[in-house]
DNA sequence: ACTTGCATAATTGTATACAATTATACCGTA
DNA sequence: TACGGTATAATTGTATACAATTATGCAAGT
């Protein structure tokens, strides 16, 4: 299981992002094409790739014949993305309220359902996996691969900080909330409602990470 | 002039993304790494790392082990675009009131009084070129990396619609006299006034195309 | 005529080799 | 000590070599 058959290209992409993400290569921290190859096993080509394709994703600068550097993240950066968002979330909710299928309001309250459970168990891995679920389910409901595409992105771009939000119970409760009143608004097929509510949704998580304090976000 | 010192990789880059933003690679097409390398007179290597790339923007798919295959773009891909940008542009516009320069606001003037003289001579070339400009002062303007860098993409990504629309001269005149209106806005400092004019001016843009007939949209 | 199987060719995936550029260390000199 | 300069090493950029996978052509059998 998880045994994805995915080439070596791919997984060092993956790899190299996930340690950006999660903190392991450290911010301004240069990347060497060589020394990650031996760490991952592998020759520089596949490195190669894939941090050119992280250039791409703005995790990662290049400086042509000098080197690969990882990109900081700062609060505003994270402000601005949540804000972003929130117009975007705005709209995919707008959309999924008109195309959502049966199938996907089902497991959209399932995994409100589980979310519920975890939430109260304080078990923050599966809160955080099941919140990656329920905006991915909205975004595949939206109809629009573009829409679906940026949102993805930017969804797994802060995928650090939620991380932290979520494990405070609190939080994972309210979102969990929140996105209940989402499913309610789309079972509905409220478009008007939905927008509001999932708009709302994003800004009361940057809300939260002012309550929370930016310090111990950005580690 | 234009000599960039770009590397060998990053002008394929650019070079296979023009190609297929023009249409000189058409949707569905192979892109097979060795014809296109000696196309431009590079190995595969750099061949690669740019189709990996452009297979992050969207604008390739990649099946492992077979090949790279160009990626259409749909009617409702434009749709979908325009909308979400119709959303993010007035982000970006209101964020622009509250942060844009004196030269900033002067090169805006100097863009639409540029604007007017080749609108009316109907050099759309120079038209495409100074509605380039104008967008991109304003994603500078913003202040937001992040919101600059999604806008760009996307702005690039319907550069093929773009020529097609600013090439009649009744929608380069409106597109223009739209803009000037947003630079008063931004002028006066009215993020709520510049939002509003931004998010019109895009959904003006749906509109023209609806008008000018998608059938001649895509080629 | 239409499969099936297999040999061959073409293409991608990865590793390595070499060239070009940049960083580092060591030296002599003031 | 501080400053240049030069040789050396380290790193990136590109091309090529080889392995693995997929496509193609052709002959045999039904």
């Amino acid at each position: 299981m998880g045994e994805d058959n995915y080439s070596l290209s791919s997984r060092v992409f993956h790899t190299i992002r996930e340690n950006i993400l999660s903190g392991k290569y450290a911010m301004d921290e240069e990347l060497k094409e060589k020394s990650i190859g031996e760490e991952l096993g592998v020759s520089r080509t596949p490195v190669r790739e894939a941090l050119r394709q992280l250039e791409l994703e703005g995790l990662v600068t290049i400086i042509p014949n000098k080197g690969a550097y990882v990109v900081g993240i700062s609060e505003k950066d994270i402000r601005d993305i949540y804000e972003i968002r929130s117009r975007l979330e705005g709209l995919c909710a707008r959309w999924a309220a008109e195309h959502i299928t049966k199938e996907q309001l089902d497991e959209l309250e399932e995994n409100i359902y589980l979310s519920d459970f975890h939430s109260s168990k304080g078990n923050s891995e599966q809160v955080v996996e099941l919140d990656n679920r329920f905006h991915e389910i909205l975004y595949n409901a939206s109809g629009s691969k573009e829409l679906r595409h940026i949102l993805l992105d930017f969804h797994h771009y802060v995928q650090r900080v939620r991380k932290v939000t979520l494990a405070v119970q609190e939080r994972a409760v309210n979102s969990n909330d929140e996105h209940r009143r989402i499913v309610e608004a789309l079972k509905a097929h409220d478009a008007k409602a939905a927008e509001r509510l999932a708009d709302m949704h994003l800004m009361n998580t940057i809300r939260n990470m002012d309550n929370y304090g930016w310090e111990n976000l950005l580690k």
